[in-house]
Parts: C-alpha cells; sequence; structure tokens
DNA sequence: CACAGATTGACAGCATACTTACAATATGGA
DNA sequence: TCCATATTGTAAGTATGCTGTCAATCTGTG
C-alpha cells in the first residue's frame, strides 16, 4: 500500500519531461566521458575544439553563439583548453578588445585522433533503442531544441556568427 | 564556399545526440527557473523535495538513488533546503551516521503553491511539438533513459530504497 | 570630433554534477 | 568479542551553467 502512493507521487518527477532531460545529459554525459577517458576530455570541451577548428579566429563571444555555450563558463573553459596546449589565444589587431582564438597543432590532432571515440560514445548513447526508433528520437529532438531555441538563455546564432567573421577572414 | 564547409564540419557537433540532450537539458531548465521564478526554486530542489515528502525520514543516501542523483551534490542541495526553512535534518536513533529528512510544513506549503508553475514549466518544454509528437518523444525518452540506466554514475534504485525504508518506517 | 551606448573579456558568486578521500559508525564473520 | 569491511555524511577539488558587475574598448549619431 505504502508503495503504491510512493510510487504515484514520485510520478510527479519521474514522468516529467524535464527530469528526463536531466537523467538523459547525465547518462550522455557520464558515456562521453568514459569512452574519451584517455583523452581526458569533456562533451562541451570537444565541442569548443570543432568549433575553433571551423572557424579559425573566431573570438569567445561569437565562439559561445556557435556552440550555444554561455559565455562566462566559455572563458573558463578556453583557459583549461589553453592549459593543455589544444589552443591559442592571440590579440586582435582591429579591436583590441577580442582575442582570437585558434587551435593548435596539438589540438588538430587530438581532434582527429579522439574521434572514434566520440562517435563510439554517441552511438552508445543510442544503442538500446531499435534504429528506426533512434532516427525517430533524433529528429523529435532536433525539431524541438530548433523550436525552443530562443528559450535558452543562451540560443544558437550559428549563421549571425558566421556572418561577422566574415569580414574579418 | 567557406561557409559550406564550416557548417558541415559544425555538424560533427550539431547533429549528434550528446549535444542536443545538452541543449535540450539547458532549455527544460531555463524555462523551469523562469516559470518557478517567484518561488526561487531550481529543478533539482524540487525533485528533492517531492522524493522527500513521498519518504518521510528518508537518509540523504536513498535519497540520492531515489532521484538518481549524486551524493555528493545532494549535500550541499539538502543544505540550501535546510537554509531556506523547507527540510529538517533529524539524527537517527538507530544509526547514529544518518540524518533523516523530513518536510516542514512550510516546505510543504511550497510544494503544493509551486505545483501550478511547475506543470506550466513541463508543458512548455513539449510545446512546439504536435501533441501527438509529445506522446511519442515521451514515450522513446523514457525507454532510453530506463535502458541506459546503468550507464549513469548514479542510477535510479527507486525499488532499493524504498526496500530498506520499510523496515524503520 | 565628442560622447552616449554597446560590446568584450574578466571576475565574483551561486547551483548543479562528478571524483576522491576521510572520519565516524555499523555489520558480519572468525 | 574482535576486526576487516562497508556505509554514511562531509569536504576538497574540478567542470559545467548561469547571474551579475566592471573596466577597456569600439561604434554610431550628433
Amino acid at each position: 500500500m505504502r508503495n503504491r502512493i510512493s510510487t504515484l507521487n514520485m510520478d510527479a518527477v519521474y514522468t516529467k519531461p524535464g527530469y528526463l532531460f536531466r537523467r538523459m545529459q547525465q547518462i550522455a554525459v557520464s558515456i562521453f566521458i568514459e569512452e574519451c577517458s584517455e583523452y581526458e576530455l569533456t562533451p562541451v570541451q570537444f565541442a569548443a575544439l570543432v568549433a575553433i577548428q571551423t572557424h579559425p579566429g573566431i573570438d569567445a563571444t561569437r565562439l559561445s553563439a556557435v556552440i550555444a555555450f554561455d559565455r562566462s563558463t566559455l572563458g573558463n573553459v578556453i583557459e583549461r583548453l589553453e592549459a593543455k596546449q589544444y589552443v591559442e589565444r592571440k590579440p586582435s589587431f582591429e579591436d583590441r578588445r577580442t582575442k582570437l582564438l585558434y587551435l593548435t597543432r596539438s589540438g588538430a590532432a587530438l581532434l582527429r585522433d579522439v574521434m572514434p571515440a566520440v562517435d563510439r560514445a554517441q552511438a552508445r548513447m543510442l544503442q538500446p533503442l531499435k534504429p528506426a526508433d533512434r532516427k525517430l528520437l533524433m529528429a523529435l529532438l532536433t525539431q524541438l531544441v530548433d523550436l525552443n531555441n530562443e528559450a535558452s538563455r543562451v540560443p544558437l546564432r550559428a549563421e549571425d556568427a558566421l556572418e561577422h567573421l566574415g569580414k574579418s577572414n
């Protein structure tokens, strides 16, 4: 009896989207860290490295828009990547407020080497589902994230960032 | 041309489940905080309160299993809930290592009052999808989180926790 | 040109989320 | 009973993720 009531009450948490999103994020990070353990790379650090490789000479503010990542936090992330010598920060001559970001040779090498582990991690996250359901979930999630973009504190602004970058590149 | 290449490369991040889970979690938290702003309650604090109400006299370790929440972090969460006087910690006589958790009168009142805001938040997260797609996404996510339970650093152990609790209640 | 307003990176502070380590306490087997 | 082992809460350390604030710098308008 007790259990029946208890279970019912906890459903106020278990069956809600917010709870499931949090759990899934925890699981995803856990799997990512595990697969990439020999490189000591976090999901966020990986995303930052890919974005810097894709947009060499990008500044921190635009980088934050490109990966929908908070600007304050990003400072620390870049610091860590710099400490590991995967990234270089060079002062800009055009705008002395900004520092431009570049992948080092060692950062590019790491990115190349870590790719298989990242792919394994991404595959493992969806593994338990049937292939058709994986596609379905990804389609729905992509749609939902896109439609909810503005609800996020740091909306994705990939195109804007590219536009501005165009000038100095 | 540059843009085409750039966009292609960033797809190594944008189209991956890990990235989408992170973004969706950010969006979900953002919406939750916004809807519950007048109560200054976070998603995790809410889950903890519901679990304590459901299992009065639970200890911190079992609470962490019931909401799949890291034990170390939970200490700080409880501290904050205690500071706001929503929760009481009483030493156990049976096991002097543990402290038993109870909702205060004010905590129970808050939980009752905040419920509509929480419901609004949960609804908003899925709002952009068609009703049928909302159900589909929830079904797939529930399944995936359940099947990936062991991959999480803090797997959900709802029943175990209940069992142990049964003795002292 | 001057100056109001915006932008940039840095910092401080709060809240998850995790790891390892530790002291106090409990438990089960010799 | 004694003692190896496990459990509990706590703390320190790292890493996101967010809010503010601030000084330096840039930009657009008058």
